[in-house]
Order: C-alpha cells, then sequence, then structure tokens
DNA sequence: CCTGCGATATTCT
DNA sequence: GAATATCGCAGGC
C-alpha cells in the first residue's frame, strides 16, 4: 500500500489541491477498507484569504489547519455536516484542500450503508459533496489532526494525476468573500 | 426539471 | 444578531 508523502503535502494549497485530482482517498475501519478516487478539490489560503477559515487565525476549530502540510483538517459547518480537508504548507501558514466530490471505487457496499436511503436510489449521489463523502468514507471528527502519512485509519494513495487538459479550474463553491480567485479543480466529467 | 427551507455549531460583529 | 467551505426533502411546473 502506497501513501503520498509529506514533500506532495508540504506545498501551496493550490498546487496539491490540482495535483489531488486523480489521487485516491482512502479510510479503514475494522478491516474493511473504503475508497474513492478524488475528482474535486478547492485551496483555501491563511491570512489573505478572506474566504478561508484561518484567515482570522488561530480558533478551537481551525486549529489543525495551522499543522504542517500532510494532516487532515475536519470542520463541522451549518451545525449539520463535517467536512475532509488536506492540510498543506510549512506549519503556521493555514493553508488547506477541502475535498468537494470522489468517485466511489473501493466499498461501495459499506459507502451505501452508511449513507442511506437517498444514496441507494441514485449511485451518483454517494460522494458527490463535502458533506456526503465524509459519510461514506466514514469520516469522523476524531479523525481531525490525524497525520495521513502515518494514520491506519484515513490516507491517501497516489492513484493516477489528471492531465492539464482534464482539468477545469472555476470559482469556489459557497463562499461571498474571493470569489475572483479560481481555486477549485474538478476532473472534467466524461 | 426547479426553488425554498430547516437543521443549528462556530465564529465574528 | 448574523453569516457560514451543506444537504435532503417537499412542493411546483
Amino acid at each position: 500500500m502506497q501513501r503520498l508523502l509529506h514533500t506532495f503535502y508540504r506545498r501551496d494549497a493550490r498546487l496539491v489541491a490540482r495535483d489531488l485530482l486523480g489521487r485516491i482517498l482512502v479510510t479503514s475501519s475494522e478491516g474493511i477498507r473504503t475508497a474513492g478516487r478524488i475528482v474535486e478539490t478547492e485551496a483555501y489560503l491563511g491570512e489573505q484569504d478572506l474566504a478561508s477559515h484561518s484567515r482570522h487565525g488561530p480558533t478551537p476549530r481551525n486549529a489543525a489547519m495551522f499543522l504542517e502540510g500532510g494532516y487532515a483538517y475536519i470542520y463541522f459547518i451549518y451545525g449539520v455536516h463535517y467536512c475532509f480537508n488536506v492540510v498543506t504548507g510549512e506549519p503556521g501558514n493555514g493553508q488547506a484542500v477541502l475535498i468537494r466530490a470522489i468517485e466511489p471505487l473501493d466499498g461501495v457496499e459499506s459507502m451505501l450503508r452508511r449513507r442511506g436511503p437517498a444514496a441507494a436510489r441514485n449511485q451518483r449521489l454517494i460522494a458527490d459533496g463535502p458533506g456526503k463523502l465524509t459519510v461514506a468514507l466514514g469520516i469522523t471528527p476524531e479523525m481531525n489532526a490525524a497525520d495521513l502519512v502515518t494514520h491506519p485509519g484515513i490516507w491517501i494513495e497516489p492513484g493516477s494525476p489528471v492531465p492539464d487538459d482534464q482539468v477545469v479550474a472555476t470559482p469556489r463553491i459557497g463562499i461571498k468573500r474571493s470569489v475572483e480567485n479560481l481555486w477549485r479543480w474538478q476532473e472534467r466529467r466524461g
């Protein structure tokens, strides 16, 4: 089992976000592997990025964002959903990449069980949003600040990088500040 | 197909 | 008090 290493993550969040397309996000619990191909990401920078959780400095919620690249940052949003991010850059930068969508690869039965009836009716809905993929993969707040290079339950495998002509960059979703930045990356659907 | 709404933690104003 | 890196459901066309 191969993993992306700290050198991959210790770069600008925009580069990491672009390069995470086509990689495999994996979780393992009780011997069951669930995995999906990353097809949509967003980069969030530090203080200069007015859409980033880190723009006002560390708080109890965003503390993991200020670790070094390669750790997980999992936050609770709208009082309802958990979202999974990969911390990037150097310690103290406050950068991260939000994983917005995956295509299920392994453990689809487990994902359907976790996601419930809506996903069972239409399997394209299993993990096509940031709050959905955390449920599908069994990602919990206990995994916040997990080291993705060494943690036994969550990691990212190299997969196959997506070539430039298959990648589109657009504005980030659900934000009102810094909308001019095209820091959302998707694999072209086909 | 679309639009509106409730859920309600965390943080800032 | 208001905004927010969301989602599923109800209801209308």
